[in-house]
DNA sequence: TCGAAAAATGACAACGTTGTCATATGCCGG
DNA sequence: CCGGCATATGACAACGTTGTCATTTTTCGA
């Protein structure tokens, strides 16, 4: 029922190969020839079927996109990077939500693989590292966002998380803080090791003592944040300020203190990592770590389409500096 | 270089039909020769390639979602809603953004033509009703987020939109306002239209008099807000509350208010529209009328593939309703 | 005006899968 | 142990496009 590459061709009084050759401009064809094969692709209504020509060309022109969960407040950004910088290069995007489940990140590259995407852009990933090198290696190219994973077909985009966040963490210090606790964030994120790392280092530069007590895990949202600092108001000695792993925790905290009755930041100065839409509005408005998500999913799928143009990674590894930015919070 | 179906088909010796079989699970096969066949697959990594299938089947199983702006935080409860009714029936989403402009929408719809998805979903639709009218005449199956358009093919999953906004100003009118300005959005927006006339139809039912000054129209994002309530602000006799029609321009509308020294809600009282997560976290927390959107999304998804299964679409129109929030704005 | 080279066009196979239909195999009752 | 029937399997075409290579047509110089 639908008008194929045949009908025109049968119409043009011309053969399909002909016709192929006015569709994509390549080869010669005769100006008045493709004149009246245009004319007829427009009386029809004819549009290429782009199933079966990625099936005999082997490109299908998509790339998966891997994120933990759209309506997290970081990723929006990342996927509209992502999104343009396809778009420029006539690629479409195939959205997947992981969740930050292993499982379900597996199930969605097989899932991408099936539907043979031309690249898989991958941020939030939670997977063995096992796993992603065995799809890199099976031909798979991947542009991975705060992870790295060193592959011939692996690229990665990073944010300096721990720099960052020892920057965030001396900025508490300089202000006169010493009691600062830190909100750790999932310990299989890659960025989560990072970032609590930056801030130990922090803490060692300026010569102040690790606490343990001062380290609370929980889950990276605003009811993680909220948990994790009802834990540290509960100590003996509470910290006087807090470094979160992101804004969501970071938030979470400040409505902690507030129900507690405290006051932030004269209580207790909290700092965040991201700086989400979300950060700038809160009571107080949250300093914070600004982290450029749409420019790393843009990088990321520019850099990763390069790549498969030219066949190899090249440079392997792109990296972000993350600012702070001082708001009300700290 | 990849396993293709006739690798297994060799290695297990059998027909290549028989190990389609296996893969699908349907036709009869030998208990024995399944075990075989699958233990070929697993052996060889095998992986059915979807391009292929699609091409015979004549079904993609993707489903094709068009948004405004995945930045704008109306539509990420939107994207997750369509991608987990999509996951629920195998579906696999292609993503596009349109950002209002019919052009880049129209592109995207015959983008998703080509790549033969099995159904669309709109949501920030702006493109010409005939448009999408002969995308449906041409077998394209569609789902609208907050538009209207009656085509057999064409499923509509509206918020009462003129209903809750009348209840909006209604609100405000019993809480003793007389001057209620409102804040409308694009007139390419059939919800805009609607939520206008919810407003007028509130001012009429309670005899109060229509001021086309009290009616600014502007982009709805947060500096169209601003600027729109700045215009309001300059009128000889202010309004004091507004209805905006949606939360960032109510946010805008707020911070405009607060630049010039008054108070919200004392000076002027704000209403907002959508309910997305910033509003519960502005200087007052945004009073506003909750929109369903991640139900609204799974619903379209849901629909849109019940549809194609059955081949009618059945209903043709899904209604959800939209619930004040009060919080500190109004 | 002719021949050779260049330009234009077309026939046919191939991409990897499933649908259709024919054939082979296994099973069961007598 | 055989016929008949159900079950299992396979051969081949088809999906709609592009790649390869052969063939036809045009162009142009002598």
């Amino acid at each position: 029922m639908p008008v194929t590459i045949r009908d025109v061709a049968r119409q043009a009084g011309v053969s399909v190969k002909t016709v192929s050759r006015v569709i994509n401009g390549d080869g010669p064809v005769r100006e008045a020839t493709r004149q009246r094969v245009q004319a007829v692709i427009e009386a029809l209504h004819y549009r290429p079927n782009a199933v079966a020509r990625s099936l005999v060309t082997r490109r299908t022109m998509a790339l998966g996109l891997l994120i933990a969960d759209v309506i997290n407040p970081f990723f929006p950004e990342v996927v509209r990077g992502v999104e343009d910088a396809a778009k420029v290069a006539g690629y479409t995007v195939l959205l997947g939500n992981t969740d930050e489940d292993p499982v379900q990140e597996e199930r969605y590259l097989a899932l991408m693989q099936e539907r043979q995407v031309d690249g898989l852009v991958l941020s939030g990933s939670r997977a063995e590292e096992e796993v992603l090198r065995q799809a890199a290696d099976s031909g798979f190219w991947m542009a991975l966002i705060n992870r790295a994973v060193h592959h011939p077909r692996i690229l990665s985009i990073l944010v300096d998380n721990a720099d960052a966040t020892a920057q965030a963490t001396s900025y508490l210090i300089q202000k006169g803080h010493r009691r600062i606790a830190y909100l750790l964030g999932p310990s299989r994120a890659e960025a989560a090791r990072l970032r609590f790392e930056g801030y130990r280092r922090a803490l060692r530069e300026h010569g102040i003592p690790f606490r343990p007590a001062y380290v609370v895990q929980e889950i990276p949202r605003i009811e993680g944040g909220r948990k994790a600092m009802r834990t540290l108001l509960a100590l003996p000695s509470p910290p006087t300020a807090v470094v979160a792993y992101n804004d969501l925790m970071a938030i979470g905290a400040i409505e902690a203190v507030q129900e507690a009755g405290g006051r932030v930041p004269d209580d207790v100065a909290v700092i965040g990592f991201d700086d989400i839409l979300l950060a700038a509005y809160t009571i107080p408005p949250l300093t914070t770590v600004r982290v450029p998500k749409y420019e790393m999913g843009y990088k990321a799928a520019a850099a990763l389409i390069d790549t498969i143009k030219i066949g190899r990674t090249s440079p392997r590894v792109v990296r972000f500096k993350g600012k702070i930015v001082v708001r009300g919070s700290a």
